[in-house]
DNA sequence: TCGTATTGTGAGCAGTGCTCACTATTTGAG
DNA sequence: CTCAAATAGTGAGCACTGCTCACAATACGA
C-alpha cells in the first residue's frame, strides 16, 4: 500500500528532474541552479537535499537517465530489423543514434561531452552506458557468425594482434581482427561525424550533414565491414 | 619604446592565463575562479578585470590559445614530412592530433566538448579553428593533385551528389566525391578514436588505444582513401 | 495512540562573478 | 619639467550559488 508519502516523494523526485533537464537544455549542465529549481517548484532550496545529496548526485541521475534513454532508443532501432539483414541494422542503429543526438543534443553532451576532472562515474552509469555498445557488439558478433568478411587487410602493426586478443575477450567476442579493426573504426567513424556535426565544427562544410551522413554509414558498412 | 606599463602589462595577462590553464587542468573549466587566481596573483579580484572583461573572455582567450598550439602541432608534423608521402603525412597527421590530445586533454576538452548553449564563438575563434583543418584539407587536396583514388564508391545515396558539389566549393578541393567521402569519413574515424579515448568511453576495451589507433589510421589511408 | 522516521523550513556560511566609486601611478603632450 | 589624462589597482557591496544545521511539521506503523 504505497502510502501518499511515497506518491509525492516520486512525484517530486521527478518534477525535480525535470526542471533540471529544462534548465540543461536552455543554459548547460554548468549553469543547473538547484535554488532556481527550488523556487519553481515552491519549496526551500534545502528541501532538495531530501531527494538529492547534492547538485553531482543529480546529474549522475540526468546521465544515467540520458544513456538508458538512447540505449532504448538504440535497441528499438535493432530490434525493427530482420536479425539476417546486417546492413539494414547497422544503417538503422547508425541513424537512431545519430537521430537521438540531434533530438537531445544537452543529454547527448552530458554523456559525450568533456568529463570533470576528478569525477568518477558511479558503477551504475557505467553500467547504464553499456546499453548501447552491446548492440553494436552484438552486431559484430552477429556479423561474424553469418560469415560476413572485412573486405580491408589489418596492417602489421606492431602489438596489434596481442591487442585485439585482449579486445576479443573484453568484449566477448571471437570476430577476426579485420571485422574487428573495421568495425571499431566504423563506429568511430560514427561518432565522430556525430560529434562533430553536434558540437559544431563542420557547419560551415555541409549544408545538410544527414546526406553525408548516410553515405558515410552505407559505404563504412558495406565497403569496410563487409556487411550484407 | 615599450613603457613599463605596457611591459607588466602583457606580463599580468601571461600570468592570468598560465593559472587560469592550471586550474582548466585540475578542476576543469566550470570550476575557474577568477577570484582564486586573484588571490594567487597577490592582487584584487576586481584587478582581474581590467585585463579580461568576464570569465567568459578568459576562457576565450584559452580556446583561441589552445586552437592555435594544436593548429602549430598539426602543421609542425606535416610540415615534417616529404610532400609526396601522402600516407607519411596522413599517419603523422592523425598521431600528432592524438598526441596534443592526450598531452592538453584539458584544452581538448574546452575546444571539442560540450559547447555552452547560446554561447556563440567569436570570428577569431573560428579562424584558429581553421588552422588545423586546413593541413587535413590541404593533404586531400594534394592526393587528388598526385592522382591517389580511392578505393571505396560513393553510394548512391539521394542528394549526395548536389551536397557534396557544396563541400567542394565550401574547402575549395575539387576531388572526386569518393575520395570526399573516403576523406570525411577517415577524419571523422580519427577524431571520434581520439574523442572515445580522451573522453574515457574505452577504457574498458582496450589495453593499449595506441595501438589499436594506430592501426586504424593506416588502414583507413591506405585502404580506404587510398593514400599512397 | 504515540513514538519514530521522514519531509519541509529559514537562517547562515563560504564561496562565486561582477560593478562602482575611489585612489595611486605611469604616460605623453605642451 | 609640469601637469592633465589615461591606466592600473583597491575594497566594499550586490546578487547569486551549493550546502549545513537546528528546528518544526507531518505521515507512518506498531
Amino acid at each position: 500500500m504505497t502510502g501518499k508519502r511515497a506518491v509525492v516523494r516520486t512525484e517530486t523526485t521527478a518534477a525535480i528532474i525535470r526542471h533540471a533537464r529544462r534548465q540543461l537544455e536552455t543554459r548547460g549542465a554548468a549553469n543547473i541552479s538547484l535554488r532556481e529549481i527550488a523556487r519553481d517548484l515552491d519549496m526551500a532550496s534545502s528541501a532538495i537535499y531530501r531527494y538529492f545529496e547534492s547538485r553531482d548526485q543529480l546529474l549522475t541521475v540526468l546521465i544515467i537517465d540520458a544513456y538508458s534513454r538512447l540505449g532504448a532508443a538504440i535497441e528499438d532501432a535493432d530490434t525493427a530489423c530482420d536479425r539476417d539483414d546486417l546492413i539494414g541494422r547497422w544503417t538503422a542503429i547508425a541513424l537512431a543514434f545519430r537521430d537521438w543526438a540531434l533530438t537531445n543534443q544537452a543529454d547527448y553532451g552530458l554523456v559525450f561531452g568533456t568529463p570533470v576532472p576528478g569525477y568518477e562515474a558511479p558503477e551504475d552509469t557505467n553500467a547504464a552506458g553499456m546499453r548501447y555498445t552491446n548492440v553494436v557488439v552484438q552486431l559484430v558478433a552477429d556479423a561474424t557468425a553469418r560469415g560476413c568478411t572485412s573486405a580491408i587487410e589489418p596492417p602489421k602493426t606492431k602489438g596489434l594482434v596481442s591487442e585485439y586478443r585482449n579486445v576479443k575477450k573484453a568484449i566477448g567476442v571471437n570476430a577476426p581482427d579485420a571485422t574487428l579493426l573495421a568495425g571499431l573504426s566504423a563506429w568511430a567513424a560514427v561518432f565522430g561525424a556525430i560529434n562533430l556535426e553536434i558540437f559544431g565544427h563542420v557547419d560551415i562544410v555541409y549544408t545538410d550533414p544527414g546526406v553525408h551522413f548516410a553515405a558515410l554509414v552505407d559505404m563504412l558498412g558495406r565497403q569496410v565491414v563487409g556487411l550484407t
